[in-house]
DNA sequence: TCAGTTCCATAACTATTACTTATAGCCGGA
DNA sequence: TCCGGCTATAAGTAATAGTTATGGAACTGA
């Protein structure tokens, strides 16, 4: 049975004739003949009670008939579901991305993608940057946000940003500006725990600094973290356009680490093989332009522009 | 979009590997590989993330899955319900009788045909000859018992049996048993209205026999027509086996008629070029063995043994 | 890291089959 | 009884699904 069988049948059906079946699926009479005669011969049955002036259907037929719009009709819808995903006006996109950069470019990044693609289902997991490798590895994840350079060549990897990491001191504490790596020495920090990404960069940062920072309090949440430092329990050090972007209503001041400058970079990985829908290839323009756009509302901080491109 | 692409997709969706898929398809893996890149081709999607050792899905494969799935299943049980239709384990028919012949040979009939065909939906309507004719004419009727000669080349005929006419007296008549038909002359007669085939038969043997019937009173229904002769309204003339069937437990004598004996065919007509399914093929012999059945039941009727082989 | 293995894609060619036109045969209507 | 319309069959051609051979990418294990 195969599907230009049906099709002829079903034109006949509805022509009730064989003749003008066949000019109604642009093929010979003979060739449709052929056909509905193959499909007889394969069911066993006549479909078709030749009747001279007209063809009406066999019982068999009528079965037949029922079975068969049924399925054409599924197959239409298939088509119809498959296009519609290509366009990515439905479907389904889950993200992750390291949690600093959830807790900035995220909440907005997602009002936009909503925007653009109101009827994809957008799933964001806020994780750790190998975790979100192994996912993208193991198909877990569509898309992922996470820290440069990607160990595996398996992942195409799209540049997006620098994060640039500064220090948050509480506001009785010392107007200044910028500040020495190696005069964080002794300063009480508010860090993550040791396994988080962000504590790892800092303490390789100071390491290459030559000093040993002094921990005195962790907490997981970046959110919780600046309470704390506003409470006085020391200062801290977190991605500088998270922090510009809670600063309004707190009483925290930014000052500007430098010699060098702590900064890690930023970008979109991907499974290599991967084929990626419309949204997921749109996902990425969006992080860029995004990210432009709460550069230009923060207009001190820097960090290169990357050119992205995202395709399969 | 085939049917072919459809399997191949399948079994790789199943193997999650297109070489396994190939071999339980039994095709090579260039040609499945072939029929489903011109799947993702004319989807304009890619439906596997070839992922090196597995094979995986996408989002557009995982609709196109479940659609796919849909569709089969319902072709496979398309195919599967033609079958039971062409066994008869499921079906229709639709038959036309004369009622003389309804009256006595369909009960039995019906009552053998529903033990063999239990699923079949039989539906008999007695009707005048006639109407039987253009019924199946009108493709309304599947087969047609009926009066031959049928006056219509476009119906192929199986002669089935003649029905003989026998002369029913009240009980108190002089108990004769044979008559004239040429003695019937003065009876009165209890009958069916004009435009009855069997009253028209009737006449025409009267007119044969030089002789015009004398009726009293016309009734349509034979089981009546009884009533009103054991009451005393007459004589009646009616189908030997439908009489004898009745006799018991009804005060009546059957005489027979003869110089001629009036008697009709009875056969089995339906559309030439119509499909018949098993159920309707069997309907004539079980016809042909019912009557041979009831034949000897009542073993003073005669008639000669008819030959039937129904087949299209 | 490098050979060995597995696996999918592509190319070139063959076999199959669906299509075409021409024509025969059947049926129904004038 | 002939004519017109219809379907089936036949013969030949075009399209396509199939084959084997091979290349390249990716994982595996020494």
């Amino acid at each position: 049975m195969e599907l230009r069988q049906l099709r002829y049948f079903l034109a006949v059906v509805n022509a009730q004739n064989f003749t003008r079946a066949s000019e109604a699926v642009h093929v010979s009479q003979p060739s449709l003949s052929v056909q509905i005669g193959a499909l007889e011969d394969e069911l066993g049955t006549r479909l078709f009670d030749r009747l001279g002036k007209k063809v009406v259907l066999t019982q068999a037929g009528e079965v037949l008939r029922d079975h068969a719009e049924r399925a054409l009709r599924e197959l239409e819808q298939a088509a119809q579901a498959v296009q519609e995903l290509h366009g990515a006006s439905r479907g389904r996109l889950i993200v992750g991305t390291i949690s600093t950069v959830n807790s900035y470019l995220i909440p907005p990044l997602v009002s936009r993608f909503k925007q653009r693609f109101p009827a994809i289902h957008l799933q964001v997991h806020a994780q750790p940057s190998a975790d979100i490798v192994s996912g993208l590895l193991a198909n877990r994840l569509d898309v992922g946000i996470c820290l440069l350079p990607v160990p595996t060549d398996r992942l195409t990897v799209v540049p997006l940003f620098e994060e640039r990491l500064v220090l948050v001191a509480p506001p009785k504490s010392e107007r200044r500006m910028r500040l020495r790596m190696q005069d964080l020495v002794g300063l009480p920090l508010v860090l993550m725990p040791a396994d988080y990404c962000l504590r790892k960069m800092i303490e390789e940062e100071c390491a290459e600094a030559g000093i040993q920072p002094e921990v005195v309090l962790e907490m997981t949440s970046p959110e919780g973290i600046l309470q704390a430092v506003a409470g006085g329990a020391g200062f801290t050090i977190l991605p500088e356009l998270y922090v510009r972007l809670r600063l309004p209503g707190k009483d925290l001041q930014v000052i500007d680490l430098y010699g060098p400058t702590p900064r890690h970079s930023v970008g979109l990985a991907f499974l290599t093989n991967r084929y990626q829908n419309l949204a997921a290839k749109e996902f990425g323009n969006l992080c860029l332009s995004t990210m432009a756009t709460l550069r230009t509302t923060f207009k001190g901080s820097n960090g290169k522009k990357a050119v992205a491109d995202i395709s399969v």
